[in-house]
DNA sequence: CGCGAGATTGATCGCCCTCAAGGTAAGTGG
DNA sequence: CCACTTACCTTGAGGGCGATCAATCTCGCG
């Protein structure tokens, strides 16, 4: 645990939000933030909660899941180690749009908002940072938001194959970020669903699967055979 | 058209970005701003353009559309009189993820987004806002995705119907923002299909339709009819 | 009146969900 | 080492929602 904690710091820095920050600052935010162990399926705050913190994951992963009101739920985001989540609500003083749930046996460093905006309202430069991040995030949102609405389920499932590989022009080995039944829910689709287009992809010769592991010879091929099934 | 022009200061003014806004930065911004004329179906700017503005509608309506592949298209936001829009683009100088076009006569304020950004570098608390307006959309765009993977169509259009009320507990008579299949591709679906679930509503005396006009006598048992449809 | 855009209604189809039954590993205790 | 368990994935059959195609209707307008 100590480990973990004194790791803290340089992974911090490591994020794109406070590379930049002086040593300093990140020494007081550090201060007044601690360490939440979760188990697998540990609620770390729910929807509509008050929220008064925000969170980098150390270790694990972190589900955001939104719920309807017949108790379907889709995931909306998975975050990875070593990212941030929740940090846009701060400057709403408001509540959390999703629930955030552990996979797996998770640690985060929980960041409590206020000592945050104290520090930003006096650093312009960081203000201008978070701009970005948020922008950066909109833009994801309105991506998400176009692919759900105007794409079928295989070619949302091609794209987001796709995002994982590190180039397009080249044969790629990628390993899915969670179980399949989350990918399934992080696309919007049953796992049964999920299961049959990688049945259907792999058939067509355009990918192997092995467990959790996904070889995928021709990226481009790929894409084409996904745009080509539209019609 | 000098009437128009006239009031754009006031109609600035009027805005949340804005409202706070000291004399004389937004007259200097005014100065390096236009109108823009649109017609029905004119492009203002395209999905993947460099973002060099952002706009204000002064009259008429715009229309946010995520374009697919295949050409199907997506209305993401009808963006009403009077409310900014493309705001967000300008802190990743980067493209507009969406395409903009004009759904009828349209005019539009073009502010341009390097004299926006430097006016704002030197006022934190004018970041601040911008922050406070950027958490908004996220949780409208993370409401939005929820609403489209989760709910059924017929559950988004009660869900859009009574975000037109103005109160839930009692009567309210509301117009469409636009010609009903424009409606229709806001909410992700058909004409055909909206026309269907309007039907649906009325038969079940939960509504009444003028042509852009419907009467909703109880927004409560409608919120509760939908509830209901989901078993 | 005749025209045309938008809205409605009907018939049919396909995608994806649901429900149900194996199948395939990993871990457990004898 | 091997049944047994458990979690996860796969595969199959069937159904429902919403899209598509097509015909009719309404209304504003020249």
């Amino acid at each position: 645990m100590e480990a973990i904690t004194d790791n803290v710091p340089s992974l911090l820095r490591e994020t794109s939000l406070f590379s930049a920050w002086p040593e300093a600052l990140l020494d007081s935010l550090l201060k007044h933030s601690k360490t939440v162990h979760l188990g697998s399926g540990d609620i770390l705050f729910v929807e509509k909660a008050t929220a008064n913190a925000f969170y980098l994951v150390l270790s694990g992963r972190i589900h955001l899941i939104a719920a309807a009101a017949t108790g379907q739920e889709k995931i909306v985001e998975i975050i990875q180690e070593n990212d941030l989540f929740a940090e846009a609500v701060a400057f709403l003083g408001g509540c959390y749009p999703v629930t955030a749930a552990a996979e797996g046996s998770t640690t985060v460093l929980e960041i409590p908002l206020a000592l945050f905006l104290e520090i930003l309202e006096q650093r312009p430069q960081l203000m201008r940072q978070m701009l970005a991040r948020l922008s950066m995030r909109l833009h994801f949102l309105v991506k998400e938001l176009r692919q759900l609405s105007v794409e079928s389920a295989e070619q949302r499932l091609v794209s987001y194959l796709l995002d994982l590989c590190p180039v397009l022009d080249a044969a790629a080995v990628v390993e899915l970020p969670a179980k399949k039944s989350a990918v399934a829910a992080r696309l919007g689709l049953t796992p049964e669903t999920f299961s049959r287009l990688l049945a259907r992809l792999r058939e067509a010769g355009l990918i192997t699967v092995n467990r959790r592991v996904l070889d995928i010879p021709d990226p481009r091929a790929l894409q084409c055979w996904a745009a080509g099934h539209s019609s």
